[in-house]
DNA sequence: CGCGGTAACAAACATTTGTTTATTAGCAAG
DNA sequence: CTTGCTAATAAACAAATGTTTGTTACCGCG
């Protein structure tokens, strides 16, 4: 159904294979995207992607599993640092967008792709979602104990906001774009934590 | 595929092929979902389906373009409205939140299924979604020029952080939740007009 | 050269997909 | 009761789906 186009066939085929499936759910999303249209993509018939590969829903597997590893190895490091709460959201913030940045489409099948593993597979992707969003709510209840941060609104509703915020970058994030990742995180930072009121 | 539910059949059909296809696009994306899942939950043979419709993505049209109307519907009054560019602000987004949290399925089909129609119906949706991000911007600008919002930020960043917190809402709001559509709105303007400093 | 194993191909498989067709039930109007 | 219309059914259609099978090309190693 989706026109796509040829890719060369260098490094190891799975890998090859991963990042054309990648590209495809993100673009596409799971159930848009069949066997064919990555096989086309990667330059082998349907039939042989199976030399390489389980199933379709391992490749999602592999990549859902993946990219939230991502997201979390990219920002736990900075929850127990020993700079500022505000620094730390800071980074954290930042530490995302890069992430982003590096694969917008990676970033919308863990956003979004998610839902169509096999319910075994469900829970713990929920489950280390949970963990990431943990991350924010730490960073920003600490702050509240130091006074950094306003203790007067529902703290649920800003770690909801920013993390809104933050996943909605691979809707508009280019790579070629004027700014880069770390300016846009920066940014989003300025925006997210100052507010805009003057 | 999925195991859906019958729902009673009361109303004009079309209205309830309409608003069970609405909530397993939402819920199941479009390429997830099947003519037989919808008739399924209709109680009415797939074939059945076609005496009220033209075809699947007729449906998608529909729920796309409505759904967008009413976001555009319940904002657009607010953007030049007469008090001040903040309220305004606020206002808008207590009523995007209440259009997400009055269905959150539909809000899912306007926010990520639209890719799905077909060619030529894409322009037209990406053009309204335009128009909708552009009542912000134009809210926002405002209130730089009136020195109300803060002039050292990137405007195209702040617009798209909030617009970005926005459309999360779908992901996590629950209508039987504690806190009201209205509430959350508030709450959320709280957060992103006046940032989590204190 | 010949041998062995990897990975490609070509072709088919059983389902599932969206949709169409021919037929039948239900029911209001004459 | 009969006529006529709407909308349901049952059944099938062609195409697309994920995957499997048997066979052939390739390529390093003896």
């Amino acid at each position: 159904m989706a026109v796509t186009q040829k890719v060369d066939m260098d490094g190891k085929p799975r890998v090859v294979i991963m990042n054309v499936a990648m590209h495809l759910f993100g673009k596409q999303g799971f159930n848009g995207t069949s066997m064919r249209d990555i096989a086309n993509a990667v330059g082998l018939l349907p039939g042989s992607l199976y030399a390489h590969i389980e199933s379709k829903e391992a490749l999602l597997l592999e990549i859902v599993a993946d990219g939230i590893g991502r997201f979390l190895a990219a920002v736990e490091p900075y929850v127990a640092s020993s700079v500022s709460p505000l620094d730390r959201l800071r980074q954290m913030i930042i530490a995302h967008v890069e992430v982003v940045a590096d694969n917008p489409e990676r970033s919308q099948v863990v956003f979004h792709q998610w839902r169509f593993l096999s319910p075994e597979y469900i829970p713990e992707a929920i489950e280390r979602r949970r963990r990431y969003e943990t991350c924010f709510v730490e960073v920003i209840e600490e702050g509240v104990k130091a006074g950094l941060i306003r203790s007067d609104l529902n703290h649920r509703i800003a770690v909801l906001s920013i993390l809104g915020a933050m996943n909605w970058t691979p809707e508009w994030f280019s790579p070629d774009g004027r700014l880069g990742a770390a300016q846009v995180g920066d940014l989003m930072a300025d925006t997210l934590l100052g507010g805009i009121l003057s």
